[in-house]
DNA sequence: ACATAATAGTTCAAACATGAACATTAAACA
DNA sequence: TGTTTAATGTTCATGTTTGAACTATTATGT
């Protein structure tokens, strides 16, 4: 019988996951500080960049993607509406959903945010060979998998 | 001349950094739903297991540790001393700091949400060989020194 | 058709994080 | 020594995130 259990700190998924999220803690900071001057939050390059892509989508397929509550985007969307970032129109079937558009200032924001975002990762990343550095998003995305339902 | 910049979901480190990000976020909501019975938040875990591991470290230390501010760590603490898991107990030499020490109260509770964290981590990663694990863990030290004095 | 369920979005109060300004104490240095 | 500078922790105002209760609309089942 053991005296003392294993300690989580000698288990090599526990000390490499600690350090998964702390690079993900510092990246969101040091993210939070270079997109100041344009008057964003990474919340809100989140929104931008989801509706560049999926443009059309409702509010509750947006807070699904983004990992968050429905209240959540209630709050955040009007900010960038007023700013004249984006469009909320009403559903023509389902009367219930609202439908989001980027608007032309929107795309030309996010794509001065995008370079921000993108210099960061590319220094934060600049040390892993192409090969590493797809791996560690493949088993990210296996590890998003695995807990998505959780 | 491009008539299309290059943009960022065509760049492998772009997207894999992004992977990356939503597997934190997804473990982290994970974890904060099987600490709830425990009552804790798994910003409280952070504290405990600093705390263990550094026994008498003073607030300051902590929150750079956390990688957060110092008020936050002046709201944050007064919960878990009136429940009895820490102390705080002023420092002879230096009248400024106080010095935080786990009671046993505090130490029991963190191996029970210890097992809580290392559960949800083990499945996470599950899918990874060690050395998939390892170089994980190795790339993203890096990524924090590199970022750390953003 | 009608009653019941489920869904999309909002509101609201509470919890939480943040940064600037502040008080206290210590360190630097003239 | 005495003055200035820096460090620790707190307070407070602000902004963010969350989940539960609510309205309005659509889907389901009988």
């Amino acid at each position: 019988m053991n005296i003392k259990q294993e300690l989580p700190w000698d288990n090599p998924r526990f000390r490499n996951w600690v350090a998964v999220a702390r690079a993900c803690h510092v990246l969101e900071r040091a993210l939070a500080v270079k997109l100041a001057p344009l008057d964003l939050k990474p919340a809100q390059l989140d929104v931008l960049m989801n509706l560049y892509r999926h443009p059309g989508m409702s509010q509750h397929d947006l807070a699904r993607k983004l990992l968050v509550g429905r209240s959540n985007i209630t709050m955040l969307l009007p900010q960038l509406e007023s700013r004249g970032l984006l469009r909320r129109e009403g559903d023509e079937k389902d009367k219930r959903v609202l439908r989001l558009t980027l608007t032309e200032a929107g795309t030309d924001l996010l794509m001065k945010a995008l370079k921000v975002h993108m210099a960061l990762i590319e220094k934060a990343m600049s040390q892993s060979t192409p090969e590493q550095c797809d791996m560690i998003g493949d088993q990210m995305r296996k590890i998003y998998d695995v807990l998505k339902d959780t």
